[in-house]
DNA sequence: GCGAGCGCGAAATATTATTGCGCATCCGGA
DNA sequence: TCCGGATGCGCAATAATATTTCGCGCTCGC
């Protein structure tokens, strides 16, 4: 569900701010096909329904002085949902841990980590994250280099299986 | 360097455009405290440098059909560089995979996919990926929740940092 | 203390966002 | 077949915003 109740333009326009939150309305409408008012219209319900939950810009870590992405994957001793939970609110509260991810598998979370330098890390690494509560390991790599780092879904697919099926 | 050549200001539009990227410059302008102009002005500095790599709508894979989110460990046979950009080269080509990152450690890179559901993302790993060339391991966790999803880097630190050496 | 460079803000203008409204189209029922 | 009702478009008008221009004050190096 979900998609489905989306026509092309609406899928357009989806893909298009995924790919330029910043365009203009008058712009994002000529790509789209169709006039300015119509074309908020839609921005505006999809952002109500939820199919657009914000807008962010993509800053650069490392020119910012952040030098440092690591990927921690933590192991826990208890999975109870209290334990979890309250494991996931430790990491909202962290500001290194920019993503938290709870998996299935052996490894219980993912989370993406940014620091200053490695030595912050390592201070974090163990005076927080090693040492809290329910914490049974974790074990981090370091992010040498990235090669790709897309936003969302790819839209391409998208439209490759609406197709075959309408 | 990088962060040290920005003033409060800049540092401060910065997380505002992080949190909201679609504000008006009028309203950016009034949460920095200067007047639309020079803020305008700040901004395109901000792009023009770097520090502002794009905008981009943060859609809802689930709403958009996208009921799938996996994390895929893969181990190489051959690290040598040649190797690792042909695989890198294959990840950015494949649009189920959204990021790709070289690691250290025992992982050569790790994924973060994207498929709308269970068979289509088995049929990506077992025909694509597993059997790309060079690639010698697989391990994939599906992600059960999601805690924290927070884009960029976190201001509040690099104030408290820049705070404490000024 | 004195020009040069820098960055601000006021004002003017160009663009864009937003609202109001009439029209066409597409059903579902008489 | 014909008739509302609902949906969604586009035009036109207005409000808000973006962008340019320009002059002023500030700081800094000499």
């Amino acid at each position: 569900m979900g998609a489905n109740r989306l026509d092309e333009i609406d899928r357009k326009i989806l893909a298009e701010l995924q790919d330029d939150g910043r365009m203009t309305n008058v712009e994002l409408a000529r790509r789209v096909g169709i006039s300015a008012p119509p074309c908020l219209r839609r921005v505006r319900t999809l952002e109500e329904a939820g199919y657009i939950r914000g807008y962010h810009a993509d800053v650069n870590p490392r020119e910012l002085g952040f030098e440092v992405q690591v990927f921690a994957m933590v192991g826990l001793h208890s999975q109870a949902e209290v334990d979890l939970s309250a494991f996931e609110q430790r990491c909202r509260d962290w500001p290194f841990v920019r993503e938290c991810h709870m998996l299935n598998g052996e490894i219980d979370f993912i989370l993406k980590c940014v620091a200053p330098d490695l030595s912050s890390f390592q201070t974090f690494l163990t005076e927080e994250l090693t040492s809290a509560p329910n914490v049974a390991s974790v074990k981090t790599s370091l992010v040498i280099r990235c090669a790709k780092d897309k936003p969302g879904v790819p839209f391409d697919v998208l439209e490759e299986r609406l197709g075959r099926s309408a």
